[in-house]
DNA sequence: CTACCTTATCTTGACATCAAGATAAGTGCA
DNA sequence: TGCACTTATCTTGATGTCAAGATAAGGTAG
């Protein structure tokens, strides 16, 4: 495993026209981003779970009672295809922790929603989970992250 | 698309024993990878390449000629399995950008070789890419990104 | 030299994802 | 009303990934 710096110094000997300070700044968000995602995936497995299962259950369980949301809805919330979302539907409807219930007002569309079972899991599975964010961040002080935060969400506006 | 303190307003509401504000770096973090890694993309595939396939190809540029290394050197700069390795190997070679060479030294191994297309597209795309990057930093001051690596650098630590 | 352990690469089977399109129901305008 | 357009969900086929194990060659201790 590379240092970015390092990676920085080899294109620097071997490709001396090209800017390279700008991948500093990405390398590290993009490998601490993987490294965040890796751990929070440990929790979702201890608890039987994927980082796409929990991403659902999370969603409709933060939208409040009934638990209960439409594929598109879940849809708008996260940056996957209407295909992915049947299928992680699907799978949670296997596991018995949603139901696809109809919308008796529009035939088209149903609404998905947490089984009691599911919601008892996800409670479980996102205490245990902002438990490990708040380790993942420990390194840092409250200003670090406020800091953080000013100059992300300078990114993010574009 | 809902805003992180959005999320973490609803989570308030569900959830007010939990404490979520080590989600807003987190969150900001992944979200923000995402973003750079799609809009990454879009220049890898106007290259007629992949993420995937980029990581290779770049590897084996910036290590310098005669731009050859092992499957094994290459998997231990990127975070992929071997299987991994060999797939996004077996397209290169379809695609004419590397070659598999023998290494006399060691028969179990081999050398993985740009071939004089893929020197040329790789230059190329290294070109294009980071000029992109550059646009999608372009938010953020000098002084921005030094303080941003600076506090991402504490975290990768761990 | 042999038997065993390690190393390097590839193979297999399962799974999540996407793009594109299929299906079915709702909407609106002539 | 009826026909075209839109919307909501699901289906299909291709791809990239991983975990686990297979294959083959190198290293070593006796």
């Amino acid at each position: 495993m590379f240092d970015i710096e390092d990676i920085r110094a080899q294109w620097a000997k071997q490709r001396p026209d090209i800017d390279t300070s700008p991948m500093g700044v990405i390398g590290r968000i993009v490998r601490l981003s993987a490294l965040f995602s890796d751990e929070m995936g440990k929790t979702f497995a201890k608890h039987g779970l994927s980082a796409a299962s929990f991403d659902v259950l999370a969603t409709l369980l933060r939208s409040g009672p009934p638990h209960s949301l439409s594929p598109n809805e879940l849809l708008s919330t996260m940056m996957v295809t209407s295909g992915t979302m049947t299928n992680r539907i699907d799978q949670l409807v296997k596991d018995g922790l949603v139901a696809r219930m109809p919308n008796p007002d529009d035939k088209r569309s149903i609404n998905v929603q947490l089984t009691a079972d599911g919601k008892k899991r996800t409670d479980a599975a996102v205490t245990d989970h902002v438990l490990v964010q708040k380790r993942l961040v420990e390194g840092l002080s409250q200003e670090d992250q406020s800091v953080l935060n000013a100059i992300l969400d300078k990114s993010l506006s574009f």
